[in-house]
DNA sequence: AAGTGGTCTAGACCACTAT
DNA sequence: TAGTGGTCTAGACCACTTT
């Protein structure tokens, strides 16, 4: 449970690194509390013989994990930990996708139709014009898992639907294959309660607890491609995050 | 819409800022396309007349936004926007704090009861020792937004339970004041439906959509101070997120 | 005036990849 | 072997805060 206290030059991970957790460790054990200031960076290059950039750059990944603020002139101080800085991610959507074997997309339905009003807006489209709606639900062992529910701009330049149908491949989607298309999406997440409809293809009841994760995909244009949403049962998906310092030492 | 091409020193953004955001428009306006390698290090110093230290801080940039990948010994890779490295965060929390005029804290009720089996877990005691209750509810211009129930270790070496309050205060907590006395917490959020306490306190109906934020918080020497959650109406409430090149250019 | 963070240089050496 | 990313040095200058 000792705190190291020098940088190893022969080490695999590199001294900058070494740095961070040093102080991390530090901080972690009381040695440094809430609204302390650190040593001065000069003082830690002489302290641990390393040069001025390589102090900043571990500075530098202590305040990217919001552990300590600095202000210039005066000098590092420890944060206390506040929720604000917290971020969650899709990680587990992400691992979803891993193993090909045991997930499966299955389409349930692909059909050309006419926008209304949400789909107009969301596409920026006229009401009336021809979009793609896609229905598809990610089987996980068996297990439904992910319903997908996307509405396309109909491409008349575009061979085939089957070439429609490339533009978010789920997989591409979560695994960053370089398959997706687009260049860039906003995404909201909300809390759902399930409708009959959901339910049915989730295999579960209505009225139980969801996340709902819309998305708009712009092509380099800025201009939207597709929209639409995910749902997932709420009891197959957490978010988790932590704050302050956790894991490590 | 032009693309900024050199470097300016005299301007206010530092050179690797905006060596950053040129190469961020550069792939934004597709002149680099996914899949396709950036110029080398080297090259880009030559091309914007700064140095290796400076080119790499700008690449590092783009690493952390998962914009580009990199592989030693061959080069830097534009990648293709995926949804795995997306992360949302809690800044609608945070911003209900922001103007203490607007908020107000509300305590619905302060009391000392025995752990239960759901306490005695996660809180690592046993069932039927102290506890300390605090449900507390956040009012903002008059509208009940946010009910927090928590429970705290009871400590008697603490002169009161009114010094229990400050432990984990509502406001130090997201704002990060240096108010909050641990050292770290886990964090998770749930898709839930309210119940009907809960649907009372947040004046609205139950089954509602909702938000279930867990929350266990620890003190220096890793052990478990507080665990509770926070409730928020689905309609009030939505986590925003975007992957890609956003904003900007 | 002295100390602090913030940026930057012009090299160096290493590990790795491609040819 | 040549080119690429990854790390690091030993200084420098600036803007800012503290005393």
């Amino acid at each position: 449970m000792n705190i190291q206290t020098k940088i190893y030059r022969q080490a695999s991970d590199p001294a900058y690194l070494q740095l961070v957790n040093i102080l991390k460790s530090n901080i972690g054990q009381g040695v440094y509390l809430p609204g302390d200031r650190l040593p001065s960076e000069s003082k830690l290059c002489k302290q641990y013989g390393v040069s001025p950039m390589t102090v900043r750059r571990s500075i530098n990944a202590l305040l990217d994990q919001g552990i300590v603020s600095t202000v210039q002139g005066s000098g590092t101080y420890v944060k206390a930990p506040d929720l604000g800085g917290v971020t969650f991610n899709l990680d587990q959507f992400h691992e979803l996708f891993r193993d090909k074997e045991r997930t499966r997309v299955k389409i349930l339905e692909v059909l050309i139709n006419r926008a209304d009003d949400a789909t107009a807006k969301r596409l920026k489209i006229r009401v009336g014009e021809r979009t793609i709606l896609i229905r598809r639900v990610l089987v996980r062992d068996g297990d439904p898992t992910l319903y997908h529910r996307e509405h396309l701009i109909y491409d008349p330049h575009l061979p085939s639907v089957e070439a429609e149908l490339e533009v978010t491949s789920l997989h591409g989607l979560f695994v960053g294959t370089g398959e997706s298309k687009f260049k860039r999406g906003d995404l909201e997440i909300k809390a759902a309660v399930l409708s009959k409809e959901e339910a049915d293809i989730l295999n579960t009841m209505p009225m139980q607890p969801a996340f709902r994760l819309e998305h708009v995909f712009y092509d380099f244009n800025d201009n939207p491609v597709s929209w639409g949403r995910f749902i997932c049962r709420g009891d197959r998906l957490t978010f988790t995050a932590s704050v302050g310092l956790s894991g490590l030492k």
